[in-house]
DNA sequence: CCTACCGATCGGTAGG
DNA sequence: CCTACCGATCGGTAGG
């Protein structure tokens, strides 16, 4: 790992930060080189575009949540420990990088719904990626006997989606203190339909 | 009712189409003057500052909120059928501010959230009215022995908002076909809870 | 409502 | 990785 290579993932790094506080788009190439002190096309020179930047730092953020959230939870045995291992670890990433920032995905989301292009699509596909995650894990909790076979593990990796969107807004946006409870108790409700009746 | 005063809701009208695509801060004075074929400073002298357009521009849609979905759901009875019109209406609005577009408070809300200032705290003021009205369309109901008397009005206004946002991902960024289904069928399990029991 | 203009910043290029 | 620069666009002002 050369000297260019520091440089390029001490970017990215500060990308995400940047990005999650001001946006994508005002994720600028001149601002970004003014945090790092580097000059302009210096910066520029890693990249070649803004977009490639956009996406890249998408990538960068997504391994950060890998690491921070997904591979956390798959640690948690299966069935209801892992799927409240999942919840708990993203409300917490979402605090993280919360003071100022929330989530780089969430906030992307909104943004790039209506602009057709690659770092959209980066976007889209990260997000369903996220989904089928969750899906996969209730999948296996199924297996284990731990939740109910007739449910269909993408109705409840949207449900646990809309839950997480839910804290995300009003937790963010509207600074409510009680965002975290209603969240929780969302979540107990989900887990006790999704929960298999012995 | 002036020629200026026209000129000035079809600046309005024009802008909250603008902004639901490319947000409030892509809303520049530029890009909208040419939309509507004016110069830049003959539009600028309506307002006298972006902040002030971008203030009026979100009231101008709330405006537009209340007539497309309050009040006609406030026409139907109490209850179930006021609740249920409340969110067909608040879809619809989504869908047809949509192609493309989205709802500007959803899309506003993760751009804005990071950002202090008169723009934010209007939109923060929006949405909070917005979830008072869900509480107490729903308190309503509860006077009416609807729903559940010891359930609290917000929890259900956040609740419904969560579903909400969870079918605006899913339908506007993934463009999931079955966002619609899953936002009905979240929305009958909540409404199920809140059913008082008889 | 207009033309004409301001300094700042944007993404990106030339050339080293 | 740098300096120096490009044309375009930003929010906003002067003056009418």
């Amino acid at each position: 790992m050369g000297k260019g290579d520091d440089t390029r993932t001490a970017i990215l790094d500060r990308g995400v930060r940047l990005a999650t506080r001001v946006g994508l788009e005002g994720l600028t190439i001149g601002r970004l080189a003014t945090e790092l002190k580097l000059s302009k096309s210096g910066l520029f020179g890693h990249f070649r575009s803004k977009e490639a930047l956009q996406i890249q730092v998408l990538d960068a953020a997504a391994e950060r949540f890998v690491d921070e959230v997904v591979k956390p939870a798959v640690r948690e045995p299966r069935g209801e420990p892992r799927v409240a291992a999942l919840f708990d670890r993203w409300l917490a990433w979402t605090k993280s990088n919360s003071g100022p920032g929330g989530c780089l995905f969430v906030a992307s989301a909104a943004e790039l719904d209506d602009r057709p292009g690659p770092v959209r699509d980066r976007l889209v596909a990260l997000q369903k990626g996220w989904l089928e995650m969750i899906a996969i894990i209730f999948r296996t909790g199924v297996t284990d006997g731990a939740f109910r076979p007739d449910l269909d593990p993408e109705d409840f990796a949207h449900d646990l989606y809309s839950v997480m969107l839910g804290f995300h807004h009003a937790a963010r946006l509207l600074r409510d203190p009680r965002a975290e409870d209603r969240a929780h108790a969302a979540f107990g409700r989900l887990l006790s339909t999704a929960r298999r009746p012995r």
